[in-house]
DNA sequence: CACTTGACCTGTCCGC
DNA sequence: TGCGGACAGGTCAAGT
C-alpha cells in the first residue's frame, strides 16, 4: 500500500473500530507473515486489550494491555481489515468483493477478538509481516533506529527537511526522497506528486537543488500528503482502509499514473520514465531535467 | 562509506 | 486463449 496517507488512514479507522477490544485468538497460515511461536501467541495475545492503535512512518503499532505490541507493515499490498461479523456472498452480489468475502485466499494473519469481530490481514504478495514485540523494545528495532522524521508534524520545518538531505548529496531527488532513513513515510506516488508540485526533475542530483527548492518541496511532501489523508489515501490497486473501502486521492493526482494525459498546469503531455528502478511520471515542462 | 541493483512474492496486463 | 515478459503503494542484503 501504502505509504503514509493510506497507513494513516488505517490508523485512525482501526483506532476507532478495535480500541477496547479483547484477543480471543490468533492465526497465521505462513511463519513468513507472522514469525511469532504459538506460545508467545497464548502468552502475550489471548485476553489481551487493545488499548491504543499508533503509527511510525509506514508502520502500524497496536499496543496490548500484556506491553506488547503487534508492529505491522504492510508493504505493497498489505491490508488491515476489520469484519464485525463474516458473511458469505455469492457472486455477483454487491458485496461479493474482498471485504464481503473474508477471509480470503490472501489472508495471511487472523485476529479474533471475543466479541466475534475479526481483524484480517490480508498481502497478496506476502512481502508485508506482523510481529509481536515488547512495547518498550519497538524504539530499538532496527527499522526504528534508522527511520527518519515525520513530515508532517507540526515543528518539522523547512531547515529540518533540508538538513536530512544532506546525508545523499549524490544521489537522485527521487532515490533520498524514497529514502525512509532521510524522511519518514513518502513512497513512489507521494515523491512523484510532490516533485511535480516543486517543479524538480527527479533524477536531478541533490545536491543541484536550490533551498529555493527544497522550501517548495517541503511545503508539497506536506500538502500532498495532507491533502491525501483528507481524501482517506490513494487506491492505486489494492489499497483499503480498515473498513474495506477504497481511498480517493487518485482522483486529485496530478501525474502519477496519468502518462498520455495533460499537465493540470501547463498542459504538456505527462510522461512515464523510470528513475533508480521506480516508474516515475512527470511532466517534462515544468519538470527540466 | 555512498550508492545502485537484485531479491523477495503473486497477480494482472499487454503484445505476439 | 495461451504464453512470456514487464510491471506493481517497499524494504533489504549484497554488489560496485
Amino acid at each position: 500500500m501504502p505509504e503514509l496517507p493510506e497507513v494513516e488512514t488505517v490508523k485512525r479507522g482501526l483506532f476507532k473500530l478495535i480500541v477496547g477490544k479483547t484477543i480471543h485468538a490468533v492465526a497465521s497460515d505462513t511463519a513468513r507473515s507472522f514469525p511469532n511461536s504459538p506460545a508467545d501467541v497464548e502468552q502475550f495475545l489471548a485476553g489481551a486489550k487493545i488499548i491504543d492503535v499508533r503509527r511510525r512512518a509506514k508502520v502500524i503499532l497496536i499496543d496490548l494491555s500484556s506491553k506488547y505490541s503487534l508492529v505491522i507493515h504492510l508493504k505493497m499490498t498489505g491490508q488491515l481489515v476489520f469484519v464485525d461479523k463474516v458473511e458469505r456472498f455469492a457472486a455477483g452480489h454487491p458485496n461479493d468483493s474482498l471485504v464481503g468475502n473474508l477471509p480470503d485466499k490472501s489472508t495471511r494473519v487472523t485476529i479474533d477478538f471475543i466479541d466475534g469481530s475479526h481483524l484480517f490481514f490480508n498481502d497478496q504478495r506476502k512481502f508485508g509481516w506482523v510481529r509481536l514485540i515488547a512495547t518498550d523494545e519497538i524504539p530499538n528495532i532496527d527499522f526504528m533506529k534508522r527511520v527518519g522524521p515525520e513530515p508532517l508534524e507540526a515543528d518539522f520545518m523547512t531547515k529540518d527537511f533540508i538538513e536530512r538531505f544532506k546525508r545523499r548529496i549524490g544521489t537522485t531527488i527521487k532515490a533520498a526522497i524514497l529514502d525512509q532513513s532521510v524522511i519518514a513515510g513518502v513512497g513512489n506516488i507521494y515523491a512523484d506528486e510532490s516533485l511535480w508540485g516543486a517543479k524538480i526533475h527527479p533524477a536531478r542530483k541533490v545536491g543541484s537543488i536550490s533551498k529555493l527548492e527544497f522550501k517548495k518541496l517541503y511545503e508539497e511532501v506536506r500538502s500532498v500528503m495532507n491533502l491525501s489523508i483528507d481524501k482517506g489515501g490513494s487506491t492505486n490497486r489494492n489499497y483499503v482502509n480498515a473498513e474495506g473501502k477504497k481511498g480517493s486521492y487518485m482522483d486529485f493526482a496530478k501525474v502519477f499514473r496519468r502518462e498520455g494525459l495533460e499537465c493540470p498546469r501547463c498542459g504538456t503531455e505527462i510522461v512515464k520514465i523510470r528513475v533508480v528502478g521506480r516508474g516515475t511520471h512527470i511532466c517534462p515542462n515544468c519538470q527540466k531535467g
